[in-house]
RNA sequence: GGGCCGUUAGCUCAGCCUGGUUAGAGCUCCGGACUUUUAAUCCGGGAGUCCAGGGUUCGAAUCCCUGACGGCCCA
């Protein structure tokens, strides 16, 4: 597909012709490098300790992409830059001879090998002398502006390879992303977890509250959908004695997109046998204060214009009590939908559509107590209406073991006792659509499935189960507070 | 779903309010000079579907309408 841009890409394609007629092969096979620059960078501070200054190291051979070029004539300055870092090599003609030649068809963009010692110049950088330079591979259209980098947000994410290669923070956010869920995985395998794959593909979209994105299997003949949480497979896996197990995975909602919701996203869920919500309580406050520490260095991250610590403990307050400070609603009080929604409204909380009283609760939360959970926070002790899955406190059945962790405003985890009980949760599933159908309700209900109610009547243990984003989580430690900063492709519009 | 803002050269942006030569700048690109430069510098030269469509006007990047895409805020 051929774009604007005529000229720069015509010189470029010229070059590349150029390149060839010349006998050099403009995508080559091979090249060994013998350190990548961030090595070879920390090989010259070594020898320098040792000797100096003056230093040169013996060869070193790099390779990286050219994103600065300045000729002077009979010598050229350019930087290469690769993952770990980037560095200026100098090609001298005298050094280079016929090879020198080559300078004449570089673009910014190519991607070049350099073979040299690396010495400091006068003005204190450190810089590979090239002794043999070998072209690596064209780029046959020119990269966004060198100083600014790419900053048109639509482009930084539908070709986001260029976002990666001029701006270092991006290349930054996902690196750490990345070391999350390294960190994430160590710590839960050293708690003798076990980390599982479940079905992305489904009969049934289960286990939460959302709108699947339905497809079909051709030869089956079946109608699937695909997943939107994990937590109904996890579960059958604790029927089966797995006892610890968590899945990292992607689910996928198909709901609106904003700062902090893209269609698919990625899901930890854990599971642990003889465990409750208060175990879990103190599972999350360690994993996400440990993964801060080991991914950052510190518990402590600027999210805005506050600073979020993660240190345990984090602060623990009931939901009911939150809301009620929040709101001056004690949700307690209104037993009716009618009157709680229309109590909601005096305070300016709309709902649209017919809603049950677990909606409107939680719409209650996002709105009014969500966005003032800066620092880590447990909300305890959710109302049963808006949580079918979860087990009844024995001091009072109207609520629930579960408990939500907010920081930075955004929900972050999602955990609770588990309801074990096969008879109770057929009736949880049950009274769901009972409350949709008799309401004709505007809203998503977590669905029946069959097959899970099954595997609960063999029996499950207590367990203390959780759900926690990996991209909120991956917000906060960056400090980005958009999602699609933390996702690489995030879902756009097709153009 | 509603409101506000944006879309001009490959990239980053000015110009628009107050319509009027051939739409500008920097980076990139092309030619030239230059063997320690680093946003290299100096000289010369290119490069545009002003998001799309419609309207107003003698004349529209500029004013109006519709749409597309994006951003922010609200729901």
């Amino acid at each position: 597909m051929v774009r604007k841009g005529g000229d720069l890409l015509l010189s470029r394609r010229e070059k590349f012709q150029r390149l060839r007629s010349k006998g050099i092969e403009p995508f080559p096979n091979h090249y060994r490098r013998t350190h990548t620059i961030g090595e070879a960078l920390a090989y010259f501070k070594s020898n320098e300790a040792e000797e100096g200054a003056q230093t040169r190291t013996s060869p070193v051979a790099l390779a990286g992409r050219i994103m600065s070029l300045r000729g002077m004539g009979k010598a050229t300055f350019l930087n290469i830059q690769d993952i770990s870092g980037h560095i200026q090599v100098h090609l001298r003609r005298d050094l280079l001879e016929q090879e020198y030649e080559l300078a004449r068809d570089l673009d910014l963009g190519d991607f070049l090998g350099a073979q040299g010692p690396l010495f400091l110049t006068h003005t204190g950088e450190i810089t590979l002398e090239a002794s043999q330079v070998t072209f690596l591979s064209k780029a046959m259209r020119p990269l966004p502006e060198k100083w600014h980098g790419l900053s048109d947000v639509e482009m930084r994410h539908r070709q986001r390879y260029l976002d990666l290669i001029t701006n270092p923070e991006a290349r930054r956010n996902f690196q750490v992303r990345s070391r999350i869920i390294g960190a994430m995985r160590h710590f839960l395998d050293a708690k003798g977890f076990m980390e599982v794959e479940t079905p992305v593909l489904v009969p049934v979209a289960a286990g939460a509250m959302a709108q699947p994105f339905a497809t079909h299997h051709n030869s089956l003949d079946m109608d699937l959908y695909l997943r939107i949480a994990t937590e109904l497979y996890l579960k059958r896996l604790i029927v089966g004695g797995l006892d610890k197990v968590y899945e990292i995975g992607r689910v996928f909602r198909n709901e609106g997109i904003d700062q902090d919701h893209n269609p698919e996203f990625t899901l930890l869920e854990s599971y642990e046998a003889y465990a409750d919500y208060s175990d879990v309580m103190v599972m999350v406050e360690q994993m996400v204060s440990t993964i801060a520490q080991e991914v950052l260095g510190t518990t402590k991250v600027q999210f805005g214009e506050n600073v979020i610590d993660f240190a345990p403990p984090w602060r623990r307050v009931s939901m009911r009590e939150e809301v009620l400070r929040c709101t001056g609603i004690d949700f307690q009080d209104f037993m009716d939908v009618a009157a709680l929604e229309e109590k909601m409204k005096s305070i300016g909380i709309h709902v649209e559509g017919r809603s049950s009283r677990g909606r409107l609760i939680d719409k209650l939360v996002t709105a009014s107590v969500e966005p003032q959970l800066i620092q880590p926070t447990f909300l305890l002790d959710y109302p049963l209406d808006m949580s079918p899955l979860a087990k009844q406190r024995s001091d009072d059945p109207s609520l629930v073991e579960r408990f939500e962790g907010f920081a930075g405003g955004m929900e972050i985890a999602n955990a609770f006792s588990e309801l074990n009980d096969p008879d109770e949760q057929r009736q949880r599933f049950m009274d769901q659509e009972d409350l949709r159908k008799k309401m004709e309700l505007d809203e998503d209900m977590d669905r029946l499935d069959e097959d899970f109610l099954l595997a609960l009547e063999h029996g499950m243990p207590p367990t203390g189960g959780l759900g926690m984003g990996i991209d909120r989580l991956a917000m906060l430690l960056t400090g980005q507070e958009s999602i699609r900063e933390v996702i690489l492709f995030p879902q756009l519009r097709e153009r």
